[in-house]
RNA sequence: GCACGGAUGGCAGAGUAGCUAUGCAAGGGAUUGCAGAUCCCUGGACCUGGGUGCAAAUCCCGGUCCGUGCUCCA
């Protein structure tokens, strides 16, 4: 099965097909940080590290760019809240970003482009838009003439010039400003006071909200890439606007091949959101769950559908992520990781889970695969038997829940979580070894009064007994 | 109001025509003194009204409800 991504643009499922061969560009817009990550900045930033570790799974030469868009009128406002320079409030939200993110596991995209590194770039583009008559310049600023290219009107949202010329629900903002028309956008902002500001033939200002990308894309990409994406809420008008200044600046339709937009987190069944108040950071939802079992919590829905956030929701995931390390830890013990293909059951759990992430990356049906893989490894701890077996299957974990879904951790990790645990244990070692061996000598009399007094007494030192066939087994809570 | 998307068991959530989704929760069983972990089994769903088909959760039309976008937003 070849890979098939659904293209906001002409609303279908599409063969993927690259525009040069073997070779993957790709921009996603990224955040406006003013304030600290929130999770719907983790599913869009998962969701987009899931499809390039897919693409490059299959082989594809992948250059991913993301950006910050470090200028901006809320970056400005927490500024002058905090009487700080704009840019060490980007700064210091764009560090919380990589430090959430890395915890996610998400890889870094190859470029995290920035506004304020890209103003000549910016300054051309608008330029070039003026001499090719698709901008103006108002009193205010450089506005983009939606009427010089009606035809570029609604290609993502479907909506017309006259929906929105006629009323948008009574939302029209009056031109007001410089524009000739509510529809106009502005490429370039004259600075107001005590605002930072560039320099340009326009005089000095800074860039509008849309045309960032547009630069960026084109300079780090070029003239026509491969994927675009983004959150749905960007569809419009921020994606409209790139297509219009993208495609006038360079003269070309369609400079983009596929346009990906991951769904909204909801809370109560309204989207997450800023503006709305009722979002949660991801630092925040760390107190009470694994990074990682957040990340499985959102690739538990394919990556175009809301996602309902809850705390069951995150209770669930956390079970499931922690059911996933404790057998990875079992077989990482015994055994080390190895070829699956002489096994049927691995090969055909493969098999689903490719179907599944080629049909537009279908996380779901990954993770379904994923599961019962953990099961059947479970089954082979508690046997304890048939160690090739168990190596197949920690070599097949590390290739899909490893490197694909990203829900294991690094070996380093994983051998510092060993060596942390086992020295934990040596520890505590004799002290439990002894109160085991009294409760045994108590169960041996049916003194369950006793046996349960020292049970509890081991519980209350994070050792958690677990009575077998075999007589009793312990571990340590983590 | 307009555009786009969605409606599946208690919950989460797959599935574009015919065959058990899956997980969590619930119930029953194995194991156990009890508990836990693990294993086995069970019940339970396709918003609504029409239509097309031998056959529809799945395709078509109408309705209802919900979400997103039309304003800053991942």
């Amino acid at each position: 099965m070849t890979l098939r991504i659904h293209d906001t643009r002409s609303k279908k499922k599409r063969f993927f097909t690259p525009i040069k061969d073997g070779k993957i560009g790709i921009y996603v817009c990224g955040i406006t940080p003013y304030s600290p990550s929130h999770l719907g900045h983790a599913r869009q930033a998962i969701s987009f590290d899931i499809i390039t570790r897919w693409l490059r799974k299959l082989g594809y030469d992948v250059n991913y760019i993301t950006n910050f868009t470090d200028i901006d009128d809320k970056i400005i406002k927490v500024a002058n809240k905090e009487g700080k320079d704009f840019l060490e409030i980007a700064n210091r939200n764009i560090k919380d970003y990589f430090q959430v993110m890395d915890s996610l596991n998400v890889i870094r995209a190859d470029e995290y482009s920035r506004v304020t590194e890209t103003i000549p770039e910016i300054i051309d583009m608008i330029s070039i838009l003026i001499d090719k008559g698709n901008a103006y310049i108002g009193n205010d600023g450089v506005y983009f003439e939606i009427d010089t290219a009606p035809e570029k009107y609604g290609q993502l949202t479907g909506q017309t010039l006259e929906m929105v010329r006629s009323g948008a629900g009574g939302r029209v903002e009056g031109t007001g400003s410089g524009k000739r028309d509510h529809r106009d956008f502005a490429l370039w902002k004259n600075a107001k006071e005590n605002e930072p500001f560039w320099e340009s033939p326009w005089g000095n200002g800074r860039p509008g909200w849309h045309i960032e990308c547009s630069a960026m894309s084109l300079k780090h990409l070029g003239k026509e890439f491969d994927i675009h994406g983004g959150g749905r809420d960007l569809m419009f008008p921020h994606h409209e606007a790139e297509i219009f200044q993208s495609e006038c600046c360079i003269g070309k339709e369609n400079t983009v091949k596929y346009w990906i937009h991951n769904g909204m987190i909801n809370v109560n069944g309204e989207k997450m959101s800023k503006s709305l108040g009722n979002f949660t950071t991801i630092s925040e939802t760390f107190d009470s769950v694994q990074p990682l079992a957040l990340r499985y919590s959102l690739l538990n829905a394919p990556y175009r559908q809301p996602i309902e956030f809850n705390p069951s929701m995150l209770e669930e995931s956390e079970k499931h992520q922690e059911r996933l390390m404790l057998a990875y830890l079992g077989g990482t013990k015994l055994t080390n990781a190895n070829d699956w293909s002489d096994y049927e059951f691995l090969n055909s759990a493969s098999e689903s889970f490719c179907n599944g992430m080629n049909d537009d990356f279908n996380t779901r049906v990954a993770i379904v695969e994923l599961q019962s893989v953990v099961k059947k490894l479970q089954e082979l701890l508690s046997t304890n038997s048939e160690l090739d077996y168990i190596s197949a299957i920690m070599g097949w974990l590390n290739e899909y829940a490893g490197n694909i879904l990203g829900l294991i951790p690094d070996k380093d990790i994983v051998n510092s979580l060993l060596t942390k645990l086992d020295s934990k244990r040596n520890e505590v070692s004799t002290r439990v070894e002894d109160l085991l061996a009294q409760r045994q000598e108590a169960r041996g009399q049916k003194d369950w009064d006793m046996a349960d007094k020292i049970r509890d007494e081991l519980n209350s030192m994070k050792v958690v007994i677990e009575d077998g066939p075999e007589g009793p087994t312990w571990k340590l809570e983590n």
